[in-house]
DNA sequence: AGGAAGATCTACT
DNA sequence: GTAGATCTTCCTA
């Protein structure tokens, strides 16, 4: 069962610490286990998407908590889950999963056997799981999209933070969200 | 037409 | 570990 919509629809520092842990699902064949997040806050955050007003690609920020929004930036798509109430832009990136289930098709994808650098970035675990941008706006709540998000069970892990990575201009807050010592974290 | 953007890969010291 | 090249759209002029 895919997380309820009403799990987005709160601080998206809150919903990214939670993200931790759980299972991002492609297809009902690709699984992994999300083991890093970022939030983003909208007209507040410079290094927000949304911060420069709406505009073809930014508009997904403005849809409903647990929508897709995929964004490309230096030649990668990466993943992202809108959060708060409907036009209120805000949004968790996901920024690293650790595989679980369909490591074949992740391999094939990314052309690399390594296990350890199939889905360790926002960038990557895109192309291992064939995300694009014909997935903005994605309902990740709704049981019959191609993209959701469950709950999955996880050992007890320890939570570390630190300031975002590769932004131009962070805010104060520490806003990253990563299991500590996981091997599948970007860094 | 040119630049920016939340990254990745490769090739070195 | 760090440095530099290169990746793809869209936005602004």
């Amino acid at each position: 069962m895919p997380l309820p919509k009403s799990f987005y629809d709160r601080d998206p520092a809150d919903v990214a610490r939670e993200l931790l842990g759980k299972l991002l699902v492609v297809d009902d064949k690709l699984r992994g286990r999300i083991v890093e997040t970022e939030a983003y806050y909208g007209l507040s955050d410079p290094a927000s998407r949304a911060f420069k007003g709406k505009t073809k690609l930014s508009r997904w920020m403005w849809e409903d908590a647990g929508s897709a929004f995929v964004y490309m930036v230096h030649g990668y798509w990466l993943f992202n889950v809108i959060t708060e109430r409907e036009g209120k832009p805000s949004g968790v990136l996901i920024r690293a999963v650790e595989p679980v289930e369909g490591i074949d098709y992740m391999i094939e994808r990314r052309g690399t056997e390594n296990p350890k650098n199939l889905t360790s970035g926002p960038g990557k675990l895109t192309i291992a799981f064939g995300i694009t941008g014909k997935d903005n706006g994605t309902k990740v709540y709704d049981g019959h999209s191609r993209i959701v998000i469950e709950k999955g069970e996880m050992a007890r892990f320890k939570i570390a933070t630190s300031g975002r990575i590769g932004v131009r201009e962070d805010l104060p807050e520490h806003l990253r969200f990563f299991v500590e010592g996981n091997k599948f974290v970007s860094r």
